[in-house]
DNA sequence: ACCGCGATAGAACAGTGTTCGTCTAGCGAA
DNA sequence: TTCGCTAGACGAACACTGTTCTATCGCGGT
């Protein structure tokens, strides 16, 4: 219930406004009346990391298809993750271990072993795993990107900015980054993180290969 | 002089401590002056993210060994982020554009395209790299693991009770769990480091060389 | 001596997480 | 019905936070 009130305060207001008064007036109630149900805001956020984590759908695992399927595992949980606003900012630097998280471990440990992944790097790529696709979305979600200058706009205005910026130094000094700027500013958070996924996935692949060398 | 400042309060209290009144103490001033030579808290953090970044040392580029140096430079910016506690927590949903970030990045870019990575996929790979330093450091460095119940305490004592917690899950439902227990939470930061560093650099490899079909 | 200006700093504002003590609503037992 | 009892709500308060406003320094140039 009150996990729920929050999720609606975080789709609204993210997780920096996700304050306990405001989570405790979308029940109607006070602030102080959330702690009875709730040790403190740090509990709240690993039962809304937890709930969110049990929207994550698991198809059958098809350890032939193992690669597609941690692709497709990736995009479902940043789907999940994006569908809340920012909450994955909160997953930063917090290991979930409801019953929902673990669920979603539990599915990718088994796919990975049935496709005869070594134990010992399957238990690591779930970390990494983990790892990519809250940093990412993390990333991608906070719309307004922090800028020194307080001048954040509108994404496609910073990107703007950006580009301008790139081409406008010193090409003797930043020869590199002046001819890529385009490259560098170009291609959305769909794009960058499908390439990760390409990365990570095929790194995986040449790892665990080269971790079992019976042939 | 600020900066610095800002820096050494960083070293003792971590990101989240350094609060404009700690950082005005540091120089035995008052909080409000500190927005004279600095717009606000924001445009702070990026000004030491820059420093922190002007610390990292670059080799001279060797491309036909560029896989060892990728390496190598992400052994060299975590081991600058952990040096000064958790800031790699602000490096998180930044894009630092300073001249000493810049730097880091052109060098890579340069290494890269020396060694005949196509420009687009280097360009997305100086973001992908980045993003998985940052998030690694921030995860090792908060030391106290946000736990639900307020039970964090150090880092072995959470590492035998998520064994514990594992190892008491039922079978049935979470038989992969249960039985790589012991090899999820074995290994330490620095193991799991250079396993996302092979993972990355091998699907580096692999992607860049299918982006490339000239043979 | 005076002005101007770069710099400092106190007070205040709105907001945060959290705690304490008090209050109320409901319910089972006598 | 009346008496407890307790789960739950809640207002007030505390110690903080970033930021702004305003007043006030110190000091070099005229």
């Amino acid at each position: 219930m009150i996990v729920e009130a929050a999720l609606r305060v975080v789709d609204r207001e993210g997780v920096d406004g996700t304050t306990m008064r405001r989570v405790a007036d979308e029940l109607n109630t006070g602030a102080a009346s959330l702690y009875w149900h709730v040790r403190n805001r740090e509990e709240l956020l690993h039962l809304m990391l937890d709930t969110v984590a049990g929207e994550i759908r698991l198809p059958k695992p098809d350890p032939k298809n193992w690669q597609a399927q941690v692709k497709q595992l990736g995009r479902e949980m940043r789907r999940t993750l994006l569908r809340h606003k920012d909450i994955a900012k909160a997953t930063m630097g917090r290991i979930p271990l409801g019953p929902n998280a673990l669920r979603v471990s539990e599915w990718a440990l088994g796919l990975l072993r049935a496709a005869g992944i070594p134990d010992r790097t399957a238990a690591l790529v779930i970390d990494l795993f983990s790892l990519y696709v809250g940093a990412h979305a993390m990333e991608q979600a906070d719309g307004e990107i922090p800028m020194p200058d307080g001048a954040g706009g509108s994404m496609e205005a910073v990107i703007d900015m950006y580009r301008g910026y790139f081409r406008s130094l010193p090409p003797d000094a930043f020869p590199n980054t002046v001819a890529l700027a385009d490259l560098l500013v170009e291609g959305g958070p769909d794009e960058r993180f499908e390439f990760g996924l390409d990365v990570l996935v095929a790194g995986l692949a040449a790892t665990a290969k080269a971790a079992r060398p019976k042939r």
